[in-house]
DNA sequence: TATGAATGAGGGTTCATTCAT
DNA sequence: CATGAATGAACCCTCATTCAT
C-alpha cells in the first residue's frame, strides 16, 4: 500500500532489466500504477529515485560488514566471502543495476559519493583484517582481494552464461583458509 | 580524409566520456566534422557504429592474445598479464567504452555475440596454459584468473581514484611465477 | 478548449488539403495550437489520428445509412442518392482526405477494416432494397448503383474542374425512379 | 539493357506496391541496379520520373481512344467499353499508381495538366459518340459514362476483394447495346 | 496525497539532391 | 554514361518535468 516503495520497487526492476537510460518516468508509473504527478511529489527527480535506490543498497551492504565484526580475522574474512556470494545470488537485480549505474557516466556522476563511501567501507574493514593477521603489503592484498570479488561478480553477473558459483565460492574460502 | 573513421574516433571518444546512450548522433556529427547523412551512409544506425568499434577491438584483443604464443606455458601466462596491464595503461577509453556498453541491457543485447566471443577466447587460452602447467581444477582457476584481471580493470577504471597499478601487478606477476 | 478535437479539426483540414503523407505533425501541432507532447499524450502516432478521423466518418456514414431506413424501397433509394449528394456537396474536404488515404498503400493498410466496413455496411444496404423491388441480378446492380456514386464522387472530387453537379443528380434521380 | 527504362520500370512498380511518397529514389536505384547519378542524369528529380510514367500512359490510353474510331456510334461505345475492361485487367500496377497519384494533392499539382488532356479527351470522344447517337443532354450522359468506368475501377482496384468484374461488363455492355 | 493534461527540447533516422571523380 | 560519398533540412516520436485541479 506504501506507494513510494511501490515505486522504488518498479523502478528497481526497471532499472535493472532495461537500463537506466532506457526506463521512461511514464514506464515507472504505470509498472508501479501510480500517476506521475505522485511520483514527482515522493522524488524531485528520476536520478533522485536512482540515488534513493543506491543509498538504501548502501545502508544494507555496511550493516552485512559490520554484522561480520566477530571472530577471529580469518574468521571474518570468510565470513565477508560467504557473505559475497549470499547476496550475489539472491540479488541479481540489485547487483546488475549497481554495475549498470556505476558505468554510465552520467548516472556515475552523481553517484559518485555513494560509490566512494561502498568502496572505502570494503577497503577499510579488509585492510584492518589483513592488517590483524600481520600480513605485509596489507594494502595492495586488499585491492587484490576486491579485485577478486568485483571480477567474480563481474563474471557471472554479466560475462559466462553458465558461471561455476560453488566452485569459484569454494576455491576462494579454501584459498584464503590457509593464508 | 577517410570520414568513415573519423566518425569512429569521434564516437569512440564520446562513448567513453559521456556514455552510448547519453552520445546523440549530432554530437558525433560534429566531432567528427560531418554530416547526418553522411554517418547512415555509411552506418545503419547508432547500435552499428557500437557494433563496428566492438568488433574492432575484438580483433586486437584475438591480435594480442595470439601473439602471445610463444615460450613455455608460464611465459605465456605472465605475457598476458603484462599485455593486460599494458592495455589498460595505454586504453583507458576504449576499456571504459567496453564496461559501459556490456552493463547497458540495450546495447549489450546486440553486442552478446562479440562479449562471447572474447569471453571464450580469452578463456580457452588460459585454460590451455593451465592444462599445460598440468594444474588440477583448470577450468576453476581459468575462471578465477580472469576474474582478477576484470576486478583489476573495474578497480583501476570506475571505481577507485588512486589506483596503485603497478604494486597490483607486480604482486600478480611474482604470486603466478610462483605457480 | 478541447484540445484533443483541436487536433483532430487541424488534421482533418491539412490531410485534406495536402496529404497524409506530407503533413506533418508539426504543422498539425502549429494549426491546433497545442504542443507535440500533447498529440502524443492523446494519440499513439499519427497513424492514429487518420485512423480516428477515420472511425468517426464512418460512424457518421453509419448514422445516414440506418437513417434513410424508412419509406418503400424506391423512395429510400433515392434518399441514399439525395443524402450522397449532400454530403458531396457538405464535406468536400473529408472526402477528399477519404480518398486520398484509401490510395496511399501505406495508409490504406491500417485503414483496410474501415474500408470494409463501410462497403459492406453500403453494399449491404443497397441490395436489401433492390431485393425488396425484385430485381434480378440484385447483387450485379448494387455493386453498379455503388460505382456510379462513387464514379461520380471521383469526377467531382478530382478529375473534372466544372462538374454539373446538379444535373447529374437529377439525372441520376430520374432514372432510378423509373425502375 | 536500357538503364533508363529499367529505371521507369522499377518506379513504376514501386509507386504502384507503395506509393510515390513512401518510395525513395535509393529504393528506386536499387530495384534498377542503378546508381543516383545515374537516376538523376535522366531524371531532374522524383516528380520527373512520375510525370514520364504519367505521360506514358496518356500516349497509350490515345492510341486506344484512336483505335477504336471505327464502326457505328455504338459499336464505337461498345469498344471503349470492352478496352477500358481490358486495361483494368490487365494492367492493375499501373492504373493502382495513377489513381494514388491523383489522389494526392501534392503530385496532382504537377500532374494536373496530363489529368486534364486524360479526361478531355475521354470525354470528347464519348460526347461524340452520344451525339452522333443523338442523344438528348448528351454532356450529361457522358459525364454519367465516364463515372460509371471510373466507379467501377475505383471498387476493382480499392474497395472490394472480390469484385465480380466480368458481370459487370456483361451487364454494362447489355445496358449501352440497348441505348 | 493524487491525477493526468500539457510542454518543448531533443532524440535517431530518412531522403531528395548535388558533385567530384 | 556512370558511381557513390556527402549534404542538411525535415520527419516522427520520446521524455523528464510542471502545474492546475
Amino acid at each position: 500500500m506504501n506507494k513510494k516503495q511501490q515505486v522504488i520497487n518498479a523502478a528497481t526492476t526497471l532499472f535493472s532489466e532495461k537500463g537506466f537510460e532506457k526506463t521512461s518516468m511514464s514506464e515507472i508509473c504505470s509498472a508501479a500504477n501510480v500517476s506521475k504527478g505522485l511520483v514527482y511529489h515522493h522524488f524531485q527527480s528520476k536520478n533522485e529515485i536512482l540515488e534513493k535506490i543506491f543509498s538504501d543498497t548502501t545502508e544494507q551492504m555496511k550493516n552485512i560488514s559490520s554484522a561480520s565484526g566477530d571472530g577471529s580475522p580469518l574468521n571474518q574474512l570468510l565470513k565477508i566471502i560467504e557473505n559475497f556470494f549470499a547476496q550475489l545470488e539472491k540479488d541479481v537485480v540489485t547487483l546488475r543495476l549497481n554495475l549498470n549505474a556505476m558505468f554510465q557516466p552520467s548516472t556515475r556522476e552523481f553517484l559518485q559519493t555513494h560509490i566512494n563511501e561502498r568502496s572505502s567501507i570494503l577497503f577499510e574493514s579488509v585492510k584492518k583484517i589483513f592488517d590483524q593477521i600481520d600480513l605485509p603489503r596489507s594494502s595492495t592484498l586488499s585491492f587484490m582481494f576486491i579485485a577478486e570479488l568485483d571480477g567474480i561478480a563481474l563474471s557471472y553477473l554479466s560475462v559466462f552464461d553458465d558461471y561455476p558459483l560453488q566452485d569459484i565460492k569454494e576455491q576462494l574460502l579454501s584459498k584464503y583458509q590457509n593464508l
